[in-house]
DNA sequence: TGTACATCAGTGAACGCGCGTTCACTGATGTAC
DNA sequence: TGTACATCAGTGAACGCGCGTTCACTGATGTAC
């Protein structure tokens, strides 16, 4: 990303033009490599060109960026998944790819990742709700919210009895466990260590078939 | 934690005693409310009833503050693993135990858990290196050396022509995934929705038994 | 038992720094006539 | 087509703040004699 100037003389115009888009790539290139704690408006507006007084004319301030920027990265990602969720192939192949997907995300965009589980601002999903309503919440979702809401249509289509919320949520967490292990540079890697794709695509058939076992044998399992 | 002074006139002792054990202490208190990016050396000393200067008697500065707190939590977690590791039971057992124990130690004791995972200074696991080259690491073992080992360890006993490595790094994941979004309110709960304990032994069922059927059936899940 | 003294843990003042935010201002843009 | 003007995006200087760290110092402790 080339600053909008390249010197203090070199004013092509007063004006930035797309200034907030600007900022807000700025931001993603700065968390990208150092985090949200690292994230400062000052760089920000440096990079950009720009003084950081001009960043008020489009922002409350750094935490109203912080949230722009996650509700992005929200849209981007539901986004991916929708379309994963929609994808040909059979229940059990969508679903596997949602979980590719979202790996994917949490790995190319690592600022939009952070910016989601590291803000404030979100719902904290069903806390303390009875199902019904937390089904109910849909004017603004929750990253659970969309992703169990997303997996049960999957898993309407049929897996044999499974519970789906039980299975969402296990392959959430073990998905978001690879993501931030991964970005953590504490996955193994070298030769007769799995990526974390395989892990991905290998527990999710395990949870899946695992939990129909136990569904047969038990009468049931994450129905209390 | 009362602080060692109740004023500036309250000098019990021109000398604290146990000031570094006293500092550690503040900085665990204050990280598990706020997080590593929220812990402030000042406050620190403030609360212990300590002048800032004090705190270099001790340490060489933040960082390595930081990184004692990493150290001291890991072989925490270290011991924690252990115990369960030789507890009674079935490997099955022992082994979901271990997960269990991984879920309480990051519930129970959240600085340490923020300490080992968010600070540098730690090697990065088996990255590059190949089986034996890792396996050999045991001079400064990273999370991922620790865990895996001692899963390996218990699926010696055996279970069934499963890859433990493989099976080690989903249960590690899914522990993690659990206890991370868990921390940050991400998790649902309320009736109808399984508490992160469950989540776990379920996995660890499921990915046992669905990774042993597969290697039944494929010759070999996870052994490229 | 008492005194001299070395040790070193903690003091208090000061530092430079970069941060987020504010303010009165300036100058480019585009619309009305 | 040209001019007056309202709009408002960006300037530049300044602010107060809390941070991590340094320094010469002070005074409590405990050991040697």
């Amino acid at each position: 990303m080339r600053p909008w100037r390249d010197g203090p003389d070199d004013r092509r115009s007063y004006h930035h033009g797309n200034l907030k888009e600007a900022l807000l790539e700025a931001a993603r290139r700065f968390i990208a490599e150092r985090g949200i704690g690292g994230f400062t408006l000052v760089e920000a507006a440096r990079l950009v060109g720009v003084t950081p007084a001009a960043l008020y004319r489009h922002f409350r301030g750094r935490e109203a960026l912080l949230e722009e920027l996650a509700g992005r990265g929200f849209a981007e990602l539901a986004a991916r998944l929708a379309r994963a969720l929609t994808s040909r192939g059979t229940p059990l192949e969508r679903f596997t790819r949602m979980g590719e997907t979202y790996l994917a995300f949490a790995e190319e965009e690592p600022a939009y990742y952070a910016a989601i589980f590291e803000t404030r601002g979100f719902p904290t999903g069903g806390a303390d709700l009875d199902t019904a309503a937390s089904d109910a919440v849909a004017s603004r979702p929750s990253p659970f919210d969309l992703l169990v809401e997303a997996l049960q249509a999957t898993f309407s289509d049929g897996f044999g009895g499974v519970a789906p919320r039980f299975i969402a949520l296990e392959v959430w967490a073990l998905a978001h466990g690879l993501a931030t292990l991964s970005a953590a540079g504490h996955l193994p890697r070298g030769p007769g260590f799995p990526d974390k794709y395989e892990l991905l695509r290998g527990g999710v058939l395990a949870l899946v078939h695992g939990a129909s076992r136990q569904t047969e044998r038990e009468g049931g399992l994450g129905r209390p």
